[in-house]
DNA sequence: TCAACGCCTTGATTCAAATCAATGTTGACC
DNA sequence: GGTCAACATTGATTTGAATCAAGGCGTTGA
């Protein structure tokens, strides 16, 4: 069924070498660190770490879409983070997590025991600068997040979060000219949990941008995009992605 | 007017000297901190950084509260963020900051210029560790907040946000059976901007709180909170933030 | 071939909070 | 003591998104 995929061995070789929390480490602390590491793929749903429980393991996305989700007693949710291939998973310095993090698609994680990852982020000053970084730029993110969820009409919000998503991908991406198209990897439901909306609003302002022109879909999860000036005009935020010229 | 505080010239004097960025550093560490620091005051409105310009320096919170705000072109305003003495300002590594940092209150802070606090992060792991434990709870405290703004009613958002600043109040309190006493430093209108409402909405939330005996005010800002559970009880959390029994 | 299930869309109605609009309170300053 | 400005409260009305409700589409598997 899901092919066995092959993973690179050597970090050298690893796809988010260049990203993710030991992307400031070299020689022998890329060794040690590849002594300790192992791979752990996970099925959509199934949950890599449960709120309020111990958390054995530390790590990175090397593939797939986590979500970070916070659930109240009567069922409410939002999600509060959404983990791309190179985010760093857990939370050195605490046994537990006031949220769930669930795979969204497969996930594979590139990961460690606390305890061991622990011991070289005391020892290992280019993993714990770069985990500052990773963690700061999260920060922002959630910042912006916050902006959205508090003011942002509904409209602003799928736009925004439409906009996010064509913003790392773009990377990826020579020109632009002629539009662009994503996936979205979440379904309805979770696109308003984490847009602070109910699944009918969301699905109503994505019919709403369709028949505006501002999207077209293929599907119920593969949007192109024609003029990323005109979505950016929408999402009300003051920058308009840098997008190239 | 504002009389000259009498501030600790010597860190280990210094009434944020366990819970700020400098926490875990020691004798030599810590001289080098007291050569290069300095302190400011800023008045009540004050802008200590402006979004989008060249950020010179880098400190603590002494005294005081300042907010962290972000505003669209139309004016519509979220706080990201209120800043509490020990509290650190300003993100390491980059230049600018995509949000105002304002004086709420009147504000001390002790601070640093950027590339010298720069070099001894860069040199002194008990910065950057210490650095980084405070990101990421600012980075939960975001999340929590993510929730609230995105799932909770408005009576949920205000005493949330009044459960916040009892719990940040509470080391400093004895006994809690009869109650406790707390200064909100935020008008309505920084409130409503704290937690995505109007002022409106904000000030007939406190009222109906009044009215129900949940909270009893003493002028617009002074609050008393005769029953500290029947408040958490409607915040909608999940936690009622581990009262003294 | 065609149920059955999960997900998405669309419509009708309700409701919580925003908006619009006075009025009240407090404190600073002349 | 009186005026002014800033802040807060309260009321009336509107509105954007939630809720309630009905179908539609596409994949899975008997």
């Amino acid at each position: 069924m899901t092919p066995v995929l092959k993973i690179a061995e050597n970090c050298s070789d690893c796809p988010i070498r260049h990203r993710a929390v030991c992307s400031k480490c070299e020689g022998d602390e890329l060794l040690l660190l590849e002594r300790i590491k192992s791979y752990k793929t996970y099925a959509p749903g199934d949950v890599i770490v449960w709120a309020e429980t111990d958390v054995t393991h530390l790590g990175s996305v090397v593939m797939g879409v986590a979500s970070i989700n916070r659930t109240m007693e009567d069922g409410r949710r939002q999600l509060v983070g959404l983990l791309l291939p190179s985010d760093f998973i857990g939370r050195p310095g605490r046994d537990m997590v006031p949220y769930d993090i669930v795979a969204v698609t497969e996930v594979t994680v590139c990961h460690f025991h606390k305890a061991e990852f622990e011991n070289m982020l005391a020892s290992t000053p280019a993993i714990g600068s770069r985990l500052l970084e990773l963690t700061l730029d999260e920060l922002d993110a959630a910042r912006e997040w916050m902006l959205l969820l508090g003011r942002k009409t509904a409209r602003e919000k799928v736009t925004s979060f439409i906009a996010m998503l064509v913003r790392r991908a773009l990377p990826d991406t020579g020109s632009v000219a002629e539009g662009i198209t994503i996936t979205l990897p979440l379904t309805r439901v979770e696109i308003g949990d984490f847009l602070g909306l109910t699944l009918e609003t969301t699905s109503r302002q994505i019919s709403a941008l369709k028949k505006d022109g501002i999207v077209e879909l293929r599907g119920a999860h593969d949007v192109h995009i024609p003029d990323l000036v005109a979505l950016f005009d929408e999402t009300g935020s003051d920058n308009d992605g840098g997008l190239p010229a």
